[in-house]
RNA sequence: GUCCCCUUCGUCUAGCGGUCCAGGACAUCGGCCUCUCACGCCGAAAACAGGGGUUCGACUCCCCUAGGGGACGCCA
């Protein structure tokens, strides 16, 4: 039997990193099985659904890298087949007319807990006579569900999981409206998309036990379920926007790599011994809901930061500087337009790329290597931050005045040559390296924090270093 | 209120009856490296929610309590 699981987002909100990690559960799972990943919108919601979430939720799993099979099916355009559905039900006893208003509907929860008792739906209309109808109410159909027994999730994260049926009450099949809801409309296309696994949020396990009561009655084999564990913002409570819950856009946005974002997304509730990295293809080898735990996991942004600083790090150099150079360049937005505000000419790309081997040991996200590699770019002369500016009081202009000269006449403007010539003038002024070496720094970068300054010297080329050096000796 | 689920360091987790005075990772704190900041390396502190059983032996199995979470819509 081939593997098929789907992601179903409903398209009312952006795709946040809890849908983020289902979707990618649901995909390591069948692609580690060979079997098919599919995508279903689920848009039987009236108003709710909008084309802009839809847009978001595929750019979402296309940054991710969890590419689908098959066309997406969108729930709404099954409408006909929900409906013939009911009618058959219908037809076969298993489901009936209810005329109870939404407003009887709420007293009678009211009065449900007010006594203890389960609040869902009584069953009054089960097996009255329709010939009782209430004139010009239009009827829902509800699902004549089972009174006696138990119903039990044999789940594949949590094990066995047992209801009893008098909790599970009528759920509506098809409002008053003639449309499916939620319930049907799951049941139907699961089973008609050939689903063989369904993975998903906790939030869902006592669907399961309704869905299951639903394939029973239209005759129709159950799939798997596995319910996996709710992720929690960093103070154990829903995940909100304060704490994570942002689009996986607002993510890219932030300077976190895919590859970064899967492995940081994986190990939310799935684990592999005391592996913490794994790249696709190790993900997709070692996945399984046997390895999935029950507990519910914290959003913890300290290691999503590190785990994607480690993939930073572990990054081709041509390729961050491709990813940072919109970044470096500033977008003006006009219109529909994103305009670059600087242009920056290859030979000062050619800097960064020169300096990423050292850049990139010193950032987390790609929004902090560009910032850090923004001196390469600039033009003289340089802004200094105050802590730089600092660093250029006292005797560092002179100094760095007296530097020029060993710097002029050195015929090699490399790594090694420009360490030599640095120290050897340290030594010959009796000054510790770091009294020279910080105004340099500052001079060089504008800042008090950077990479090796002889690599920065040597990047920087003889021209640009003897100018800005010269710019900040003459600050004085 | 009713039902369901969960519970190992601050966080993510390993552990599937003895190999555990509990291992890894992030974060934290020391140290090394050092021109700064990082990276890297070395080290430290840090947990089996509580109580009963079962067993020769429980982090591992069962029960209870506590705490946390979820569901209870003509939303999905």
């Amino acid at each position: 039997m081939t593997v098929v699981t789907r992601f179903a987002p409903s398209p009312t909100g952006m795709l946040h990193i809890g849908g983020a990690r289902t979707a990618l559960f649901n995909w390591l799972f069948s692609r580690h099985h060979g079997g098919e990943f599919l995508l279903r919108v689920e848009d039987t919601d009236r108003e709710r659904s909008t084309p802009e979430a839809v847009d978001a939720i595929f750019e979402g799993l296309d940054w991710l890298g969890l590419e689908r099979d098959r066309e997406p099916v969108y729930q709404s355009h099954n409408l006909a087949r929900h409906q013939e559905l009911v009618r058959q039900l219908l037809a076969e006893g298993k489901a009936y007319h209810c005329y109870t208003t939404p407003d009887e509907l709420a007293e009678m929860r009211d009065q449900a807990r007010a006594e203890g008792r389960p609040t869902g739906y009584d069953g009054r209309w089960r097996d009255r006579d329709p010939s009782d109808a209430p004139p010009g109410v239009t009827p829902a159909i509800r699902f004549k569900a089972p009174i006696e027994g138990q119903t039990i999730i044999d789940d594949q994260v949590l094990g066995e999981v047992r209801f009893d049926s008098a909790q599970l009450d009528d759920m509506i099949l098809l409002r008053s409206d003639g449309t499916p809801t939620y319930m049907l409309a799951v049941v139907a296309d699961d089973h008609d998309m050939g689903i063989t696994h369904v993975i998903r949020g906790v939030d869902h396990l006592t669907n399961a036990a309704r869905q299951i009561q639903l394939f029973r009655a239209l005759d129709w084999e159950a799939p798997e379920f596995a319910h996996i564990p709710l992720i929690h913002g960093s103070d154990g409570a829903k995940l909100s926007k304060r704490h994570g819950a942002l689009a996986v856009g607002a993510y890219r946005e932030q300077g976190f790599l895919p590859a970064a974002m899967r492995n940081f997304l994986v190990r939310l509730g799935w684990s592999h011994g005391d592996e913490e990295v794994f790249s696709k293809g190790q993900m997709i080898d070692l996945f399984g809901l046997g390895a999935v735990g029950k507990s519910p996991a914290r959003f913890d942004m300290d290691k999503l930061l590190n785990v994607n600083g480690h993939y930073i790090r572990q990054s081709d150099d041509k390729n961050l500087v491709i990813a940072i150079t919109p970044l470096l360049q500033g977008l003006e937005v006009l219109g529909f337009l994103k305009i670059p505000i600087i242009r920056i000419e290859s030979a000062k790309l050619a800097r960064v790329e020169g300096l990423m081997p050292e850049l990139k040991k010193r950032a987390r996200t790609l929004v902090e290597l560009a910032e850090n590699a923004r001196f390469l770019v600039t033009t003289r002369p340089i802004e200094m931050i105050p802590k730089a500016a600092k660093l250029l009081k006292g005797d560092a202009p002179g100094l760095l005045q007296e530097l020029l000269n060993p710097l002029k006449s050195l015929e090699n403007w490399s790594t090694e040559a420009l360490e030599a010539c640095v120290k050897q003038f340290a030594e010959a002024n009796d000054l510790k390296l770091g009294t020279i070496a910080q105004p340099l720094r500052a001079a060089l970068t504008g800042s008090n924090a950077s990479p090796g300054i002889f690599d920065v010297l040597a990047v920087l080329g003889r021209e640009e270093s003897l100018g800005r050096i010269a710019d900040a000796a003459s600050t004085a």
